[in-house]
Formats: C-alpha cells, structure tokens, sequence
RNA sequence: GCGCCUGUAGCUCAGUCGGAUAGAGCAACUGCCUUCUAAGCAGUGGGUCAGGGGUUCGAAUCCCUUCAGGCGCGCCA
C-alpha cells in the first residue's frame, strides 16, 4: 500500500518539477484519525523551495492522482494526510489472500550476496545467553533479508587453533588428573565449569587407564581435538533446537593448514601496508582510521589472533559477497577499526562491511546483579534457559529488543513470568483461527463480500497492509524486532476482535466474509512468525 | 584518562536519518467464561523522555556539557 502512495507522490512531484533527489518518506500516522498514511515530504520540500509547507502540501494535492484516495489533507505544520479508497483497500487485501506469496514477498534486493556470520563462540564451553541473542537476531535477519530477495549465507567462525582451545585442553587434562585422585591446583586461566570435569570422565570412560600418566605434551593434543569437537557437537546441537542453521562453518585452523593466513599477510606486505618494528610485524591499520598499529607476527614469531582474522576476511571477500555482516558481543567494539582496516586494505570499500554490536546481557538474580563467567563456571547457558523455558519463548524474548539495548535478564523472574510471555499472545491468536477454520470444516474460504466488512474489520484489514512496510523498514534497518512489536499489535487487535464478533454464523456470506479476514491474519501471523523462527503452532 | 553503547511509566522495553496529544507488556485496581480456546477481552491509574544549555517553525530524537550505568582500551584470544 505504501508502495502505491510513494508513485503517487512522486508522479506528483514530477509534475511540478520539484526536486527529485529528496527521498520519499511515507509514515503510519500515531493517530488514525489522521489518515492511513501520511508524509512530511512537503515540509522537507518547503526548506528547498522556501516556500510554506502548508502552501507547498496544497500544490501537491491539486497535482496528486487520486484515484485511490478517499481524502486527501494538509494537517499540522504541514503533514499531508492520506486515506484510502474502501475499494482499494479491499482490492490490495484481496492481493493478499490469493497472491500471498507476491505480496508478502516483496523484492528488495536483486540477489545481492549476504553473507551474515554470528555466534562464532569459541568452543571452550557451552552457549551463554549473550550468545544466544546474537544467535536469535542473527539467524531471523538471515530470514528476513533472504525472503526480501537477498541472497544469504549464515557462517560460524570455530576458533578452534590458538590459546583458548589450548587452555580447554589443559583444563581437562587437570581435571583427568584430580580423577585420577592427584591433588593439583588448576592454573588460574583454566576454565573450571562441570563440564570439564564431565568431558574428563567421558574420556577416561571411553579410553580406560590407557590415558593415565601420560604428561600434557604426549596427550595435550589428542585432549584439545577430543574436547572442542564435543564441545562443538553439543553448540550444534543447542543451536539447532534453537531454531538457528548455519551454511557453513569455517575452522580457523584450517586457515592456517591452507596457509591463507600467510598468503593474507603478503597481500598486506605487498599492498605496502605491513612493516617490520621491535622484532614483530605490524600491519599499518592506522592508515585507515585506527588508534595505532596493530602486530600481527609477534617478535617470537606466532601469529595474533588478528593475523588469522584478517585471513578469514580475506577469506571471505574472496568468496565475491557484496556485503558481509557481522554479529559480535558488544565487548569486542574495539576491535571494530582494526578490521574494518584489514577488510579496506584488502580492498573491499568499508560500506560493505557492517558489525552489528549485540550488547551484553546483564544477568540479575532476584533482582541483584550477577557475575557470569565461563572460567569460574558460573554461567547460565542457553541449554538451560531453552530447558525452563522453551525455545520459542527465549527467541521471543531476544527479538523484543533492539540489538544495542542492554538487555537486563533476571533468570528468576524470566522462568517465573514465561507463561505470560508475549510470544504466547502472538501464538494464541494463530491457534484460535486455527480453531475456527477447524470448526467451520470445509476449510475453503470463499470469496468475500466487501459490503459486510464493518469498520473494526476494515482497521484490522488495513493494519494486515501496513506489514509490507514493516518489513521493509526491517530490511532496511537490519532490525528484525520490529516485527515482533507489529506481530503483538496485530494479536491485539485479533484477540479484541474474536472476542467482540463471532466468526461463524448462520449467515453464510457473513461467515465467509469473516474467514477471509481471519485467513488474511493468519497468512501474516505465520510469515512474521516464520521470520523470526518462531513456531505458529495449531493449537495451544 | 581515552573510546563505544545506554539512560523513556513502579519493572522490562518500543518509539530516535527532527514532525502532530510520548506507546506496549508486566505489576496495581475494577469488571467479563452456558458461545469459534479466559495463554483472552473491556476499563482505571501511572511520565521533569537522567540534568542543563544550544540549533529551529518544530527536539525523546541533532549538537555541546554534566551526571549515572555497561563494555572496551595487550606482541591475549
């Protein structure tokens, strides 16, 4: 619908050749009374022309094509507010009910290549919430912006070479120790969570004395591989019962097997952005807007960890996207310049690249603070939570908000109030139009009459022809929670309906009329539900 | 000290490329189940949009500043 009015306006201001470079903003007014749609392009105008927005607004009325306007107004400072045709309305619902696929998938993007990575936690433990929402926003912007028309790719990045799978090794290799009842003080770094000890026990279980005595150097190896690949299984899993695919997964380690990390390095050498200081190699990230230079070959002569990001970004610029983003917990920001550095230096322009910060979770306890740590093992991880609470009430929870919020969960009071979860409002509202299709049997809706359409009707019709705009503005933004606050407006509006008006009555055309109208919910209910990877269940 | 993010109702959060009277859920209070699902509906109360200054026809939104909170500032990953 909005789509229609942006041609309108634009015909119009071609016709009295203003300005074509402003770009058309069109807005759902805050109050219905103003209209179903409105602009404030008239005011923008009014400070090229410098004329008066209101006489500006008037010129593009008289200009406007009004076919499919009802009224057309200048309101306020100079809004001009628009309210459509009952005939057109009803013929843009019609659209939706037998050309939803058409109308809901609306064509954003000509196949631009996405490539969208998150999560990527290192598999030295179990997933925490943090990474959940990134995990959450990740994977329903990967639906959003595929079904918009782009084409997408989800990655995990395992950072499975270096310190960290190392110190996991070495945790376990103590905690085999204690098993094997030797008192020894676990390292400080050492990550001490159950699941340590747990994955000790699995493999003394599975491979007996013959692991017993053995030093770090003989079975570090063979304790790392062993360790991070459960560990990686179990993230796969929790992810996938999250609702949450991946494309691919990309190993680091393998970036150094394939020596793309080295081949990285002399592209930067040979781009002249590399040089040699106090024995290390830097790479020169400053000529791109970092604080300072940043080493990617230490004076002992191991690569930083940077080293192997620049090759995965290499990497990835390679594989010809035309955008990339990346999801990273808010605590990584600083490391933002640095690869947006690497990422220009390899030649890819720095629009195409966008980090999506997700900021922290703040776990509360009954309302008091509550440190997580994955070394201290006091963490609650996304296992637990989908366990108490579901899935589909966790996802909810993520997507309610936007990605920079910092987002404060009390474990206590999210376990206590998850029935009352608004996830289960939007889902309510399908399964109830699942109950009246179920009891009105035949299934099939006929064609509905316009005429028995009552105003209640036709505001819940017009709130359906506002989701195209939504979901755009989703797109747009990469913000899938708008769509979420739309999906629980609309199951407001439903719910206040089934309880004001029954469906099926002894009036057939009545009946059919309304069916179509719940069938028109319904089709949106599920693809808002869809976006998000939320299930739209039958019956609750 | 420097940088990034945040501060909106009692609580959790929307609204911010400047726009009309600032919204929702929860909590509180009052009503509504012989009807297609009460995980629901109808209603009431609740705000210095952290404070101050500025920009302008217009600011929760932009700029400056103060305060408060979170997170970063390694030849760690």
């Amino acid at each position: 619908m909005h789509k229609n009015l942006i041609i309108k306006i634009d015909e119009a201001l071609k016709k009295l050749n203003y300005p074509a470079d402003v770009s058309i903003e069109v807005e759902i007014p805050k109050n219905e009374a103003f209209g179903d749609l409105s602009t404030p392009i008239a005011m923008e105008l009014a400070k090229h022309l410098k004329k008066y927005p209101r006489a500006v607004a008037e010129e593009i009325i008289l200009a406007l094509d009004g076919e499919f306007f009802e009224e057309v107004s200048v309101a306020g400072p100079g809004f001009i507010n628009f309210k459509f045709k009952r005939e057109f309305v009803l013929s843009k619902f019609s659209e939706l009910l037998h050309k939803e696929e058409e109308f809901l998938r609306q064509k954003l993007s000509n196949g631009q290549k996405v490539q969208i990575e998150f999560v990527s936690a290192n598999p030295t433990g179990p997933l925490h919430l943090g990474h959940g929402r990134g995990a959450a926003i990740g994977s329903a912007l990967a639906n959003i912006l595929r079904e918009a028309g782009y084409e997408v790719s989800t990655e995990y990045y395992i950072n499975d070479a270096g310190r960290q799978v190392e110190l996991l090794g070495l945790s376990v290799y103590y905690a085999l120790e204690r098993l094997f009842g030797k008192e020894v003080q676990m390292p400080e770094d050492c990550y001490k969570g159950d699941y340590i000890f747990d994955l000790a026990e699995e493999i003394y279980k599975t491979y007996g004395d013959g692991i017993k005595n053995k030093s770090f150097e003989e079975i570090g190896p063979f304790l790392i591989e062993f360790s991070y690949q459960k560990i990686l299984k179990e993230i796969r899993t929790d992810l996938e019962e999250f609702g949450v695919e991946f494309n691919s997964w990309v190993s680091e380690k393998k970036l150094y097997h394939t020596g793309e990390v080295q081949r990285a390095l002399i592209n930067l050498k040979e781009a002249g952005y590399i040089y040699e200081k106090d024995g290390a190699l830097w790479f020169r990230s400053t000529s791109f807007g970092d604080d300072k230079d940043r080493v990617v070959i230490k004076s002992d002569g191991t690569y930083t960890y940077f080293a192997s990001d620049i090759a995965y970004h290499k990497n990835k610029i390679d594989r010809g996207y035309d955008e990339l983003i990346n999801i990273w917990g808010a605590d990584h920001h600083g490391y933002i310049p640095r690869v947006k550095a690497a990422v220009q230096a390899l030649g890819m322009s720095p629009s195409q690249i966008k980090i999506l910060l997700v900021q922290m979770v703040n776990l509360l306890k009954e309302g008091k603070p509550f440190q997580m740590s994955k070394r201290a093992g006091t963490f609650v991880t996304l296992r637990d939570l989908m366990d108490e609470i579901g899935a589909d009430t966790t996802r909810f929870i993520f997507l309610t908000r936007r990605h920079d919020s910092h987002l404060e969960f009390d474990v206590e009071v999210t376990k206590k109030q998850s029935h009352e979860n608004p996830v289960f409002y939007v889902q309510y509202a399908h399964a109830r139009i699942n109950s009246i299709f179920a009891k009105a049997e035949k299934g099939s809706v006929k064609e509905f009459i316009g005429e028995l359409f009552n105003e209640d009707e036709l505001k819940i019709i017009k709130k359906l022809l506002q989701y195209p705009m939504i979901f755009e503005l989703s797109v747009h933004f990469r913000e899938p929670h708008r769509i979420t606050f739309y999906l629980q407006e609309l199951a407001s509006l439903f719910h206040s309906y089934y309880h004001k008006y029954r469906v099926i009555s002894e009036d057939e055309d009545l009946t059919h009329t309304r069916l179509a109208l719940c069938k028109g919910i319904m089709i949106v209910l599920r693809h808002g539900l869809r976006m998000l990877g939320v299930k739209a269940p039958e019956r609750m």
